[in-house]
DNA sequence: CGGTATCCCCGTCGATACTG
DNA sequence: CAGTATCGACGGGGATACCG
């Protein structure tokens, strides 16, 4: 599409970002994605090609550089691009504040742990491989059980059974999960709703620890 | 178009927001625009039709309220639109680092006036009616001449001779102008770039200080 | 002044398949 | 792993005219 024939910079820096996708690719790469793959689980909704295209769009808007081979590459933010940080946030809180309900299409047991995996705090948990599983209780049953797989250096999302035992699984409504993570509702009040976690009493006290919330769950809602 | 899948508070800001047109609307009801004809004179190159839609759309997610008979109709921010403030803040300093080049396309004096007449610094002007000319080198006859009329309780842009003498006629590139506004470049510079001003010496001096450039001049450029 | 109504085009996007 | 290629549909939005 055109421009809008503005020289207000808010006009300027909207033709490029408000064209569809851009902005959430950009919080993946802030978030610290970088090859195109990686990207993808975070926008598992858009097409390759389309991610392709925003990829190339950036790049050429400064805001990225591309790296590496040609069968090997990655995507680091500039200056520019570590300076959309502050757009981010401010749409991520206000997002937070204004539009707390979710549709039922907004809910994605694969994205949420793919949040998840992000987030975990390594230093409080075991510092041998660690599983932890999910259960939803109110999806169906092909996409209903998820596992984190905490290795020495990476974090694995798996929804097939990783073999290895679970220290604890965590029986939730996917709603519910998403609300916690989110912010919408704390620990107590998921429980409420219907969370259980199976395990060890000390795996079972130590897991809201180990779990990170979404970095917009503080933000203070209006009201 | 459908929305993003996605529970992100992000994801759901920019389902409203980044469609096209929203965050310049955004802009203007936060500068004070509250009328119809009044909001399309910041985005003129908005159909009626299209305005008219996203106006509702606002309403609808309770960024603004309609008040006023039907044919009389304003709208007005709520909390959740002044809290939009600091979103269209972020954009406009990010652009302002990031996007300084302007294309042709992007200049326009009807727009760049209607700015400058929000922004006049009223209580250093003159206290009697006030009318200051502008006189773009480069702009088609048709559209070169412009007339800001200070007058005690508003102020008129005009592109015909109002009638009233002005009491100063700043000639100079639409360009220059633009990106004085913008804090591009500073007033020393726009007038080694041809900025002239005719008048008496007084009005010639204080002109600086009754001009407000753009709320984001003042963002510092990187570098 | 404050909008609607209508029409139609073209670009965007989604889907799917395929490649080095 | 990191993308391209192709294609079709749809709907957003620009233009224009019109109404209360």
């Amino acid at each position: 599409m055109a421009g809008y024939g503005q020289f207000c910079p808010v006009a300027k820096a909207m033709e490029l970002l408000d064209e569809r996708w851009t902005l959430l690719v950009v919080r993946e790469l802030l978030m610290g994605s970088t090859r195109f793959n990686e990207l993808r689980r975070g926008v598992p909704r858009m097409s390759p090609a389309l991610l392709s295209r925003r990829l190339r769009r950036l790049c050429d808007a400064g805001v990225i550089e591309r790296r590496g081979p040609e069968n090997r590459a990655s995507y680091v933010v500039t200056d520019a691009g570590r300076e959309l940080l502050p757009v981010v946030e401010a749409l991520g809180r206000w997002g937070t504040r204004w539009i707390p309900e979710l549709g039922d299409a907004d809910l994605d047991p694969h994205l949420l742990l793919w949040d998840m995996h992000r987030g975990l705090n390594r230093t409080a948990m075991p510092h041998e491989r660690t599983v932890l599983a999910f259960e939803f209780t109110d999806v169906a049953r092909s996409s209903s059980r998820w596992w984190l797989v905490v290795n020495a250096d990476d974090v694995d999302v798996c929804d097939a059974d990783p073999g290895f035992e679970a220290i604890v699984t965590v029986t939730v409504g996917l709603r519910v999960l998403t609300r916690l993570w989110r912010g919408d509702i704390d620990w107590a009040a998921a429980q409420r709703a219907g969370l259980r976690v199976a395990g060890p009493a000390w795996a079972r006290r130590g897991l809201p620890d180990w779990l990170q919330m979404s970095p917009f769950a503080v933000v203070p809602r209006p009201g």
